[in-house]
DNA sequence: CCATCATGTCAGTTTTTCTCACATATTAGC
DNA sequence: GCTAATATGTGAGAAAAACTGACATGATGG
């Protein structure tokens, strides 16, 4: 039997864990099975770190459970703590075994922005050993196999987040030349145009007709489509107005395939990078240098 | 026997927590007694956390040890982690044993700022139970018994610490009005008056003289004491003039019982309030709203 | 009101971690 | 150089912690 000096005051960090699981989940037994162990040892986790903390975490409410305020502020510590650790060992892991970096992002953005100027990255880091994956997921925590994500969202970001802000996004309606004659058209030109949407983004066109002044309840739902890349590829072929982020659209503009004949209006939205809390690994910290720089320079 | 899975990126945490006292003492035998355990487990854990690693995360370097860069880069993320683990869990524990919020500061800016103001914050928050305690160390990470502190310090702010900047520190000279006659004196009557110092802010003088463009050779050290209360105690009854934070003689100012004939200068440091990663709680917040107010204020 | 779903609890077992003793390696002092 | 002192590394057995599996309890919804 041992005394308990009360200056030792962390608890068992398995039962930390364990409650850091099941505050997430809600659930005892989705908890245990994240964790591999049947839900009698989460259960007795629970309580003895109830006992240690001296305070109730959950409130069984019929089916399910509440947390209690002492279990909410718990929680903000617990979960950034371990999304913490989880990416640092596993980063450790992945670069001990030879592995990339993992970067996701979404597959528009992947094939319209990054694939485009990844020449330059490797021109400047040469050995950064990136691996850029396809992730249209909305979802946080970060996968314990990815290092970063780089996304456009809306502060404020979440606590056990990281986010790296990299630039403003800026949206606009695209297309070819040919649909407009009109050097500088006036905005309700585009009442007689096709309008494409993307599913992902439904507030862009409505957002951009009432920056323009334009009646909102005007925006037609012309065509739609899952993902950013479908709609900029129907813009290509003249299929009608997309509304797209500008560093999307970049390359095309510059080419002539594409025109942005009223230019771009801010969005409150960032083009961000998120990483996972703590201190980014060198590999990271390259490519954070070189994101701002690449979308600085134009 | 357990395959683990590859997913499972994350090792026993009482492996990680063992090397986050390895890495911070540089000694197995010490992280061994702060654990309250023998050396041979530790040595065991880091043995093993290397083995799930992957990674060499020490050398042994003659007598002691030095941190591998994995090590070092690891040991970044456990040190917040822990951090924050370690207050948020003796934060709930004190709060469930109706403990107060233990706020810590300097013995003279508690004396001089903090008690005068106390009925003020009790009038706002009748029902927050604060302890203030005199901490002058300058140590960190926190105790575990301690909230957060007050300090008067310079940034950058340390990466495993959530500074919350109040107010810029103001240094001035301040004496007994009986001390100079003249209503604007010229900086140079200094020259001719008895200097206090104190051992904790040396440079206090030095760049009060440099900032008014008198000769820094020209600071004479007539009497030091130990703390800026100390000094302050010396300048009221008249022994010399004090080089003190205008913080801390907003009262006596204003009383009449000190001047400031050449008033305050800004300097680079920042009174803040240093809280362990993670969210505050509310008591906390509530502090933080009342210190900005109080400070602002005036 | 019974079938379902979820959590709580207990005794016994498994797994992990720790201790203690000894081995090894480096350094400072004589 | 040798020795004493200081550290870390390693093994077998002991101790502690955590887990399992079976059963109990409580809420929900047809």
């Amino acid at each position: 039997m041992m005394e308990k000096a009360l200056s030792q005051s962390l608890p068992s960090l398995n039962a930390l864990r364990a409650f850091n699981e099941v505050a997430r989940t809600l659930s005892v037994t989705r908890a245990a099975e994240t964790l591999n162990v049947t839900h009698g040892a989460v259960s007795r986790q629970i309580r003895q770190l109830e006992d240690q903390l001296g305070v109730s975490l959950f409130r069984r409410e019929g089916r399910g459970l509440v947390l209690t305020a002492e279990a909410e502020y718990l929680r903000a510590s617990t979960s950034q703590a371990f999304e913490q650790l989880t990416h640092a060992c596993g980063h450790l892991r992945r670069r001990a075994a030879g592995a990339p970096v993992v970067l996701g992002c979404s597959g528009s953005f992947l094939a319209r922005w990054f694939i485009p100027r990844l020449h330059r990255l490797k021109a400047r880091y040469p050995d950064l050993n990136l691996h850029l994956t396809a992730d249209e997921g909305e979802k946080w925590p970060l996968g314990a196999d990815v290092d970063a994500v780089m996304r456009f969202a809306e502060p404020p970001w979440p606590a056990d987040a990281r986010v790296i802000e990299l630039a403003p996004e800026r949206i606009g309606p695209v297309m070819v030349p040919e649909l407009i004659e009109v050097a500088a058209p006036d905005p309700s030109e585009l009442l007689g145009l096709p309008l494409l949407h993307t599913e992902s983004r439904e507030q862009a066109w409505p957002r951009w007709f009432s920056a323009e002044g334009l009646d909102v309840t005007q925006v037609r739902k012309d065509q739609s489509f899952e993902h950013l890349n479908y709609m900029l590829e129907a813009a290509l072929v003249g299929l009608g107005v997309a509304i797209a982020p500008a560093y999307l659209v970049e390359e095309d503009l510059r080419a002539g395939r594409l025109v942005a004949p009223w230019g771009f209006i801010d969005t409150s939205a960032r083009l961000g990078l998120w990483l996972p809390p703590g201190e980014p690994g060198r590999e990271i910290e390259r490519l954070i240098q070189w994101l701002r720089l690449e979308l600085e320079a134009q």
